[in-house]
RNA sequence: GGAGGCUUAGCUCAGCUGGGAGAGCAACUGCCUUACAAGCAGUGGGUCGGGGGUUCGAUCCCCUCAGCUUCCACCA
């Protein structure tokens, strides 16, 4: 024995250290050239903050496959590393600044990027510390972070390719604008949300006949920037307008009265407002009726010149103070309350503004068309569950040009230099030579875009590297159903592109995780559970037991203590067994090879039971199934190794006979370590930590286990009857209120070996006799029956009712049987090993309905003596 | 307006290609049996959301209705 097990499970001195051992040992470091490659590249959590459940819930699956594929014997690589998270972080920053009193303007850009570094260093080490709690597998000699000088040289290549391709452009459009963050955001960072505006509906006078036109909008802010209204050219209410002059109610200027086909005759009044420079449709109506865009708000959300009066004020403020001043003039319809979608953004929840500016954008429809094509082809990720496939070639299919600059300080440069003097534009990996005489543009690229390289650049490219030649594809990207468009998608067509392969064969798919009360777990709703203190209170394996074991593929998780108390309490029972197997060895144990030892009916039925474990929990892990896995993992050890191999063994291991109990000794030490071998990807802590107590080597490193293949029928039936047995009298003792401590005595209808007997009679305290007193009660068993003398029962009239009732539910089974089997479309239809089972048991309840009734027919004659 | 998911025991959820409904927790009964009382042994509890269909057979496949939920979408 190498070193005896505390008497209590105790996760925190089990934790402790355990990790940082395992790092220096190198255990997690790739590169056994020996060996087939298998990589996983982790999602990069954002250096903002804290890592919460989701992340330790994304982080635990691929953990687990990591720990699994290395016992398999495959060279692991797991690349750990962060995302930069541009906007975000610098929002963080700020906040930080804005806290000593500074604002970023104040500092200068060079000085703020000092701070934000010093930020990142700050939370790297918060998040490696979490990490190392969590028990996560990285190989840390390969950490990345998003805006590293590697990754900084694959953004460049990537940028200035498909510029020169042709997929990057620069143009003046309609994005979706940030007033707070003020910087530009693309589509998906965009949250819609229902909102409770106003539809306001303003009469608008025509110049020329002096008639009023009635225009209805939901922003009467940008009414400053109109430049026409808009009717349907086949819209006989309006149609004597069309070509006429308006007078804007906002600001008193005319503008013209167009016809385009585009309007709903049937929305509103039918008559609509354009306003190019800040509505996406406006924009496009007037591209095609060449009309001017008129922006008339500054990039904080507040108001222009064009404004007026309200010059310099709040777009929200103004639209109330402008309605009222329209309503003022006698210009106002109707107000009415109006539910709309209003687009907010992700990051600081301010609502979006669509806004006219000039920025970067990638062409994505030739990019997301090759992925589709190839996909057609066969060349694509297997997604799992394979319902995200759909979603994400939904995505794909309608997707529009990507927004990729941002007004933002913290993220990759883009690479384009202007001449301060002839205003020529350079779009290059390095800087000019003559940098002094060129600017570079001032807008950093969305941080997605350097995500979208992660598969590849992190692992060297666009450099040659041995590492990228070996690791990349990467093997599975495990992420949540809510970044399938922001990163996987992305990474996709990068990777097609620009490395000709889908970046990652699969992909495992998990859901989000909620409250215990189904509800998102939010900063709002101070809901969120902090995963270290759960670890502080249950331990790292708990939670990741919890985690894994208890969620159906792609589907949300609800957080739940007792959840988590339940899989502390598996660990505690393992950690008790293990307990129990180490105070039954000597000192001196060495595990001897289980085959050739003079193994007992329960050592070979658990042996069995073992291999069939194997296989099953190997199985479903290696389809990402780790629920199925947990629950057969969780019966195997509970229900067959602790609640019967133990029991059983305990009159094996004080057999007179030294070779039973060398048998069974070898026997709960093999099983024993198969198990901690099967249970080591899920709980790393434990595992080890009981390893170490019985083994050299250090389990993480060990190899997955194998059938042993000395499964026989026999063993298993011999076994399976005295389980059989024994439940059966504890069953009787329970029904007729016996004391376990009260012996009894049994007549069986098969032999017993003496091994089987010996146990039977230390663990129920029950005799085996050859013959009984009086009356019997006859109760069936696997492979026969047993007796028991009615005289200990006392109660007649109790077993006579039990047998009654007993009798009806035979009947029926029999009932359903022979009318399944008399029924010749099944017999011909169902596969054969059906039939077959449906006969078998159709003879096993027979045997028992005899049985019963045999017994019905004794005991009630005996009764009525 | 599109697309997905969910509805199974009091609660939270499993149920792999259709072949007699399971787990954890909770409840009830009895046990300190020297690995574990955070435990052991035993028990009860479900017309698998409603209705139709396919099939010898449906929790599972198809249709339909209802409720909950998520994502996508430019309706002024």
């Amino acid at each position: 024995m190498k070193k005896p097990l505390a008497t209590k499970y105790d996760a925190q001195s089990v934790e402790n250290g355990r990790y940082a051992k395992a790092v220096e040992a190198g255990y997690f470091t790739a590169g056994d050239q020996s060996k087939t490659p298998f990589t996983i590249v982790i999602p990069p959590p954002n250096v903002t903050g804290k890592l919460h459940l989701g992340h330790a819930w994304d982080t635990t699956l691929q953990d687990i496959i990591a720990r699994m594929k290395r016992m398999q014997g495959f060279d692991m690589l797991w690349l750990p590393g962060m995302d930069h998270a541009g906007i975000a972080t610098q929002a963080k920053v700020d906040a930080r600044l804005k806290a000593q009193g500074i604002s970023r303007y104040d500092i200068g850009r060079e000085k703020f990027l000092e701070v934000a570094w010093q930020w990142k260093h700050e939370y790297a080490s918060f998040i490696r510390d979490q990490w190392a709690k969590l028990g996560l597998s990285l190989d840390y000699t390969r950490e990345r972070f998003t805006l590293d000088e590697g990754l900084n040289k694959a953004v460049n290549r990537v940028f200035v390719d498909l510029y020169k391709a042709g997929l990057i452009y620069q143009g003046e459009r309609i994005i979706n604008w940030d007033p707070q963050a003020q910087t530009a955001l693309s589509n998906i960072e965009v949250i819609h949300k229902e909102v409770e505006g106003s539809f306001y509906t303003f009469k608008y006078t025509v110049v020329e006949t002096g008639e009023s036109l009635a225009v209805s909008t939901t922003r009467p802010e940008t009414m400053f920037g109109d430049v026409a209204v808009f009717v349907h050219p086949e819209d006989d209410r309006f149609k004597h307008l069309v070509g006429k002059t308006v007078i804007n109610p906002a600001n008193h200027q005319p503008m013209p009265i167009l016809a385009d086909d585009y309007i709903d005759r049937e929305f509103g009044t039918g008559a609509m407002k354009c306003t190019p420079a800040h509505d996406p449709n406006d924009f496009t109506l007037s591209e095609k009726h060449d009309l001017p865009k008129v922006v008339c708000m500054n990039p904080d959300g507040t108001m222009n010149e064009l404004a007026g009066d309200y010059n310099g004020l709040d777009r929200f403020e103004c639209r109330k103070r402008l309605t009222q001043r329209i309503t003022d003039e006698g210009n106002t319809v109707k107000i009415e309350k109006h539910i709309h979608q209003v687009g907010h953004s992700e990051r600081t929840d301010v609502i979006v503004e669509p806004y006219l500016s000039k920025q970067w954008f990638v062409r994505m429809k030739p990019l997301a068309q090759a992925v589709l094509e190839a996909a057609e082809q066969g060349d694509k990720v297997e997604f799992i569950p394979d319902r995200f496939e759909g979603t994400f070639n939904h995505w794909l299919t309608n997707i529009e040009d990507w927004c990729i600059s941002r007004q933002l300080w913290w993220g990759h440069r883009i690479p384009v230099w202007t001449h301060n003097v002839t205003g020529e534009q350079i779009v290059a990996e390095e800087a000019p030579a003559d940098f002094e005489n060129y600017t570079q543009d001032e807008d950093v690229l969305d941080t997605w875009f350097s995500s979208a390289l992660w598969p590849f650049s992190t692992l060297g490219w666009p450099e040659e590297s041995a590492d990228f030649e070996r690791y990349y594809p990467t093997d599975v990207l495990v992420t949540g159903y809510d970044i399938i468009f922001f990163w996987a998608a992305r990474m996709v067509f990068q990777a097609r592109y620009f490395t000709k392969k889908v970046p990652f064969k699969q992909a495992l798919i998990h859901g989000l995780i909620r409250d215990s009360e189904g509800r998102k777990m939010s900063k709002s709703l101070g809901n969120g559970v902090d995963p270290m203190d759960v670890i502080d209170q249950y331990g790292a394996d708990a939670l990741r037991f919890f985690l894994t074991t208890n969620s159906a593929p792609g589907l949300d998780l609800r957080y739940s203590t007792e959840k988590v108390e339940a899989s502390w309490n598996f660990i505690n029972k393992l950690w008790n067994a293990s307990r129990f197997v180490q105070m039954n060895l000597p000192d001196d144990f060495e595990l001897e090879p289980v085959g050739k030892l003079k193994l007992s009916a329960v050592d070979r039925w658990i042996l069995g039971r073992c291999d069939e474990t194997i296989t099953k929990v190997t199985q479903a892990m290696e389809r990402y199934d780790f629920a199925l896995a947990g629950s057969f993992l969780y019966s195997f050890i509970w229900d067959d190794y602790c609640s019967w191999f133990i029991e059983l063994s305990k009159s094996n291991l004080s057999s007179s006979d030294p070779q039973t109990v060398r048998a069974s000794r070898n026997t709960l030490v093999h099983v024993l370590k198969v198990i901690l071998k099967l249970v080591h990807p899920t709980m790393p802590f434990a595992s080890e930590a009981i390893y170490e107590s019985f083994f050299e080597e250090a389990l993480c490193v060990s190899s997955w286990p194998q059938p042993l293949g000395l499964i026989d029928q026999t063993a298993l039936d011999e076994t399976q009857t005295l389980i059989s047995i024994i439940s059966e009298i504890r069953a009787i003792r329970a029904e007729y209120g016996l004391k376990p401590s009260q012996a009894l005595s049994v007549k069986l209808s098969m032999p017993l070996d003496t091994v089987r007997r010996d146990t039977l009679v230390k663990m129920v305290k029950t005799d085996v006799v050859e013959t009984l007193e009086g009356d019997v009660v006859s109760r069936a068993v696997v492979g026969g029956s047993l007796d028991i003398a009615l005289s200990a029962l006392v109660d007649l009239e109790s077993e006579l009712q039990r047998l009654g009732k007993e009798k009806e539910k035979l009947l029926s089974e029999i009932a359903r049987g022979e009318g399944m089997l008399k029924n010749p479309r099944f017999v011909e239809a169902a596969p054969p090993q059906k039939v077959a089972a449906e006969q078998a048991k159709l003879a096993e309840y027979q045997r028992q309905y005899e049985l019963v009734c045999e017994q019905l027919d004794k005991l009630s004659k005996s009764g009525s003596k």
